[in-house]
DNA sequence: AATGAATGAGAATTCATTCAT
DNA sequence: AATGAATGAATTCTCATTCAT
């Protein structure tokens, strides 16, 4: 091989992206994402394709990031409440203190520029997270609603979260834990 | 010049704008919003300087009619209970019968080009509503949050439970029902 | 209508393709075109959807004018050697002096950007002169050959016969001429 | 360093070029060519030291094998009509057999990446035919024109002759024979 | 006011060529 | 010598906006 392509570039454009485009949006030109990435425009376009393949592969990387933060160390032997509070506070932080990957992610995720085959395999990566929403559940007393729908809800609730502790960064913990007493309150109906 | 002329005109543009943006995002050509609306490229320009104008106007429309759908003929008089599940129940009917609206919505509220100004007014527009919550909440034992929060909460939950109506619309009803004693245990702390 | 499409315009940026692409062939820039015809980059597209309908139409705006030329004031009541003789000096005088169409056309026969649909509408304009051809042969003793291989036989020595000229232009009438007799010769078997 | 090396890779890149820009023109993309050719982008460019140099080269390559061909074994005892129909009919075939170098030289010969000298070398090669035409006709009572002229009318009679051919092979015969009787009608004047 | 042609500043790519490996 | 990643100028085309009609 004459220089490999190199694994730095690949993650400097990723990254270039974020910080353009979570100023910019999706509209964001490759120009100033090679800029950003300190590489030629055109070497953009030996690592994707396309700017959609750049954003398509974003949107992935993005989507792994979040699964692994919320799944590294999980406690697998503490009691359901705590596990959950384990997952919904690893979210929670993350998206707190990774704005611009949040707001990006946002454009990404309501974006016609990511394919049913991202949307896909976006949701297998969670799948994992979901599995093990999924035993909580079963495991316990709650079945009143699908499994998918209660992780959606708690996505949303914990996004919500995230907003609210962005405007008020000193209200961080008060807000992560009220988050999810309400969310805990969704689960344990009697 | 807010409405020159045409009120037609100017509803028209705004109803293209839904439906060309639905389908090609944001950035979808002023020239084809203009198409679809029945007037020329340049008319577009009368009744809008800019684009940007064009999709902060709708942006607070749309914020309108959600706000009136929710509030009209609301039930003053009932109990809490009912009174929130009108409001709950409007709001999910009109997200889940007006879809392209809805996709719209979603893009204006995470695009850049709506102004701090727009979301502003929006929220003045929804602070009726929000007012109306405070009462509620003032009114009765719950206090654990801000109400601001709540207000967060509900939206954020009512967003997801039209997202899986949309996919299930046969199971609306299930998930409007769902989705509300969801969130009426969010409230019901004790 | 606001204001018309301008057949100046139009009729500028072909004359602007020929100048600028005998020069630079068929890959000049769009930018260079339209900068000799007068218009902005953005004009040329207002006219032309694509480069490759520009070249379009303009591959058969030239087989129109060579056809015209060729054909204007024909002779009909004449000998077939001098009916022949006349469309033949047409073309030779009309290639002789417009090298630079000459040439363009040239590089547009040869060009896969000439869809199959030109050249069949360039065949069709090309047709009265094919008919005319065809009627000189039928009432005459030639029938060796096919009309369409005569027709063919007589440009491309057409053709030929202009690169001498434009080569060696006080030549002109001399090869002119001798070109004329070496096809008459290629039609008066025995 | 005309040839570095492989002798193999010079060849299967110029191979590669007639096999891409027949079909995508002389405009086609060195990486392709490269790709074709089986070796690395850059590899073509210790071959020839630019694009244009592979044209040039290319083009002189086959106007040696169009050469060759006609002027191999070539029956110098016979008669001129059959020494004649000799080097026309191999010249017909040549063309009716490499339908791909046909298109791709005949792409060479109308641009403008062919320099003067390329051509005027090409001319050299030719001159040996030409030299054979013309002594030829020396030693006949042909003199009406000059010898130049007449080598480029049966070229060009000779490449018309091919086009029919290639559209209908199973008349090749017929075409070729017609083709060369038109072409000794031109030369047999008397 | 309405129209739609005209504008020209970008935009995403492409590609011949260079150069580190 | 061979490789293929890196480069950045150049290209076609788009589109918000202006402006003559």
């Amino acid at each position: 091989m004459a220089r490999p392509k190199s694994e730095d570039k690949y993650n400097a454009l990723l990254a270039a992206t974020i910080t353009v485009c979570s100023e910019l949006g999706l509209e964001a030109p490759t120009s100033k994402i090679a800029r950003t990435a300190g590489v030629a425009e055109g070497t953009l376009f030996t690592y994707f394709k396309t700017k959609d393949e750049l954003l398509n592969h974003l949107y992935l990387e993005l989507k792994k990031e979040m699964g692994q933060v919320m799944l590294f160390n999980y406690p697998r032997t503490l009691t359901l409440h705590k596990r959950m509070y384990f997952v919904w506070s690893k979210y929670i932080n993350w998206g707190a203190h990774n704005p611009d990957k949040r707001k990006v992610m946002g454009q990404l995720s309501v974006s016609d520029r990511i394919t049913a085959e991202s949307r896909a395999a976006g949701r297998v990566i969670f799948s994992e997270a979901a599995v093990l929403l999924d035993e909580c559940l079963k495991n316990s007393k709650i079945q009143n609603s699908s499994c998918a729908f209660i992780s959606a809800m708690m996505l949303a609730m914990a996004d919500t979260t995230i907003d609210f502790i962005i405007r008020e960064p000193v209200e961080a913990e008060h807000y992560c834990n009220a988050g999810f007493d309400a969310f805990w309150r969704v689960l344990a109906n009697d």
